[in-house]
DNA sequence: GCTCTATATTACTCCATTCGAATATTCCTA
DNA sequence: TAGGAATATTCGAATGGAGTAATATAGAGC
């Protein structure tokens, strides 16, 4: 039981471990969007976005719903935007030592969210 | 830049994307514990754990400092171990639809932690 | 220095994930 | 109902992660 605890956890974060998918849950923090304005503002294959969602979708990270021909993405529980928050405090304290990063974390602090 | 502080976001929750792993930062939430100790609590391979160790050591997740013939573990951020509490209030709110175990779900409460 | 214990690393095999390309599905509109 | 737009799925190749077994390293004590 503890063990299927910790699979469940690991699940989620296995969900959570691709940059693609990170910046989709970035994106959909501020309200619902489509996946044509997801594979828009990601700059990516249609396919390929469509595949990271696919994998949201099955752990459940995120919502959908249709509205005519397009398909509406939103984060399912606000806990999961608490835990990039979190995490944001984590990677501000250990990125410089993590990666060799310095010089340009330095300069561009506002690219930091 | 953008981009490579989501890859390094993705890297450490690939990193915590493993059960055996999350357990081991479970164990070493009250405080150091050797590789041994940890073995033995986990009931795993030796040369198992050890690789684990060493995903976490590599993504920075864990301090190590040796004494004598041991290395002792411990947690580098507590923040780490907020992440892992607030996923447990995500796990309870989304265990039941996630995952078909209802029924032990509700008969061992006192299992969840 | 030799041996024992604790831990790490390597080699190999197996399974999962990722991506692009192509194809399928669904829904709207003419 | 045919065509077009939006999205999803499938396939194959490449890469990466996990486990086991075997081997290596490092320190302690004799």
């Amino acid at each position: 039981m503890q063990d299927a605890l910790r699979r469940f956890k690991a699940d989620i974060f296995q969900a959570l471990a691709h940059p693609t998918r990170i910046a989709i849950l970035e994106l959909l923090r501020d309200g619902d969007l489509s996946a044509g304005a997801l594979i828009e503002k990601l700059g990516m294959e249609q396919a390929n976005v469509s595949q990271h969602l696919a994998v949201l979708r099955a752990k459940q990270l995120v919502a959908h719903r249709k509205v005519g021909n397009q398909v509406f993405y939103s984060v399912r529980d606000r806990v999961l935007i608490d835990v990039l928050d979190l995490m944001r405090i984590y990677f501000h304290a250990h990125l410089k030592e993590s990666l060799g990063m310095l010089d340009e974390l330095d300069k561009t602090q506002e690219a930091l969210r």
